[in-house]
DNA sequence: GAGACCATCAGGGAAACCCCCGAACCGACC
DNA sequence: GGTCGGTTCGGGGGTTTCCCTGATGGTCTC
């Protein structure tokens, strides 16, 4: 069963992506680059989960996203930004969104997470995870409980991974690792490979500042 | 003049690069290994500046700064440490020591700090200035007032350098920075290049940590 | 036993990083 | 007028990062 599928993103080009990635395995029903013509989109289609741009011209997508989510109780919300900063994170998971990933993210992986959503599951991108979780158990205002919290970031890691992690996080290069840790460099590399894939991040620096902001260090 | 410098380090190998590095531009009247004997060897020696190494086996170095320092008001210390902590810094700033560098000093800048400690400067490491000062303006427990603060690490860098500093921190490249600046790929790994060597840092992914603990983010 | 995952390592290559040297221009300061 | 520091660049070169393909062997599960 395909799911249906409405996309709200202010960049043709990103909506085009999207659409490409995704090929046959969804429905898109609709498309919308700014608030009022998303809303009334949304409206007349009818989606199970709409993905929606965090940042768009004329409000931000959460104004798409609490104009509607009393009126559509069942249309699922899957915020997807360039943004990986924890305040709109928090802000538009707090509107209603089920979940929360980055542009950044594969089509696979994207597919994967809009099904999940479109199941009730709750989906992040790994890096996010820690801090909503954070926000979640620090600040009780939110609403509704997840079912499913998919993606603890950590989790996605090896045990080794996660050693080799850390090491990058603090800074040490390769062949520092690799000694420390009595295996070749090549074999930190592999494991550097799988964290920043696993992790989404596209190099050591956006590992060592996640690291940090989660208090990994 | 020559000032007389007493050791307190638990490597034996830390002790004698101190002493090769400073050569005979200091006189070191001792040295020792453990709270115990540097007690006592201090006490014996009364030394100008003891170069005090904050984790020691069998309790802190600053136990030891702790038990002499109303015994001997005119003995400076200099805390030498690998730890670049807060809580590490603070602490021992707070028990009376006169300055705090890492062992990723050079040499000539040891003996640089160590003549201004010895002197009555209060001399930091460039990177950890910025939050001793954050500290001391928050928690107002600091009872001697530092007539000279060399290195507020931050004030190191020139604006031009500062704005690089951040955008470094942020995990953009030298070409994203540079057409961000308008200017050309050569002159930020110039600007990247003077931040590093200010601030003491070996590469960017310690500078992105420095950062991110010192929320400059 | 086949498949999946993990850990280990290799070769190769493009890009980025970091440093060395030198140079030019400009403004401030003595 | 000279010196100093900041900002702007260039050449050159070694190191590091990151990805690609591919390979081996171990463990675990179905």
């Amino acid at each position: 069963m395909t799911h249906r599928v409405f996309l709200v993103d202010d960049h043709a080009m990103v909506r085009a992506g999207v659409r490409a990635e995704l090929g046959d395995a969804v429905d898109v029903v609709g498309e919308a680059a700014d608030v009022p013509t998303a809303i009334e989109g949304i409206r007349a289609t009818r989606p199970d989960v709409v993905l929606l741009d965090v940042h768009l011209p004329g409000g931000d997508g959460r104004a798409v996203l609490e104009a509607l989510r009393g009126e559509l109780p069942d249309v699922r919300w899957l915020a997807l930004s360039v943004s990986d900063a924890a305040e709109d994170v928090i802000a538009v998971i707090r509107a209603g969104a089920r979940g929360y990933v980055t542009k950044t993210i594969s089509g696979p992986d994207l597919l994967d997470a809009l099904r999940r959503v479109a199941d009730g599951d709750v989906v992040f991108s790994p890096r996010l995870a820690g801090f909503v979780l954070d926000a979640f158990s620090a600040g009780p205002a939110a609403p509704a409980p997840a079912e499913e919290v998919t993606d603890p970031g950590l989790d996605l890691l090896s045990a080794r991974e996660r050693e080799v992690m850390q090491l990058l996080a603090r800074g040490y290069t390769y062949r520092e690792i690799g000694s420390r840790l009595f295996i070749s460099v090549k074999t930190v590399e592999s494991h550097a490979s799988n964290v920043l894939r696993k992790l989404q991040l596209s190099n050591r620096n956006e590992l060592t500042r996640w690291a940090a902001t989660n208090r990994l260090l």
